[in-house]
DNA sequence: ACATTAAGTGATT
DNA sequence: AATCACTTAATGT
């Protein structure tokens, strides 16, 4: 497991930040689903996803969510870098959209490190604006893109992360992420397996052109 | 065989 | 694009 860490990260660190990271650093497998982080908690660690994907989501009053995007290995939650820069509590919701391993960094360090390390200074910086580039693409799908390209952007995303083209949903599930009805869903999932997109299967969508 | 859940359909706003 | 009401299909017990 610590070597998938070197995999990804080893060449970004210098040593002795490497070993600093993996002497504080926990490290945790959740299972798919599993929430890391709600709206409102208090945020005290900062992810480094080893292996797996996160799901990243706004949220209103009601509990009706929105996806904004995905997070994968060798990324790190955006959100933790904000809190640690004043304010202190997160306004999204992260769940595990795959089981994921991780390292969890205690928030302290992270502001300590932007002193001392340069190479550190340069991940959290380049994370940020990487994670702010996906935030303004995500703003622009749900502006700008009709419901079916919104859809077909969600499943590509979705095969993506997942590193398989057959996807285990239910168009519900689906509904849900993308803040809107199952029976739009369902519609828009039956004119994309018309024009050859995907194949339906109960629980499951089959990307075929990617 | 029956209940439950997922998905399809037509009509209405 | 959303909602309603209803049907059909698949799956679990």
């Amino acid at each position: 497991m610590l070597s998938d860490f070197d995999l990804n990260y080893a060449h970004l660190f210098e040593k002795e930040l490497l070993k600093e990271i993996l002497q504080v650093g926990v490290y945790k497998k959740l299972p798919e689903g599993a929430e890391l982080i709600d709206i409102g908690s208090r945020i005290t660690f900062m992810p480094l996803v080893i292996s797996g994907a996160i799901k990243i989501l706004r949220e209103d009053e009601k509990g009706d969510e929105l996806v904004l995007y995905f997070i994968e290995q060798g990324d790190t939650c955006a959100m933790t870098i904000t809190c640690c820069l004043g304010a202190s509590k997160s306004e999204i919701r992260a769940v595990a959209e795959t089981e994921v391993e991780l390292l969890m960094i205690p928030i302290e360090k992270i502001a300590n490190w932007m002193n001392t390390y340069k190479t550190w200074q340069n991940f959290v910086l380049q994370s940020y604006q990487e994670r702010m580039q996906e935030l303004l693409e995500a703003v622009d799908t749900i502006a700008f893109l009709n419901m079916d390209e919104r859809l077909l952007k969600y499943l590509k995303d979705k095969a993506i992360v997942n590193k398989n083209e057959v996807i285990q949903v239910t168009h519900k599930e689906i509904a849900n992420d993308l803040h809107t009805s199952r029976v739009v869903i369902s519609r828009l999932l039956k004119a994309l397996e018309n024009k050859g997109e995907i194949q339906m299967n109960r629980n499951q969508i089959h990307l075929l052109n990617i």
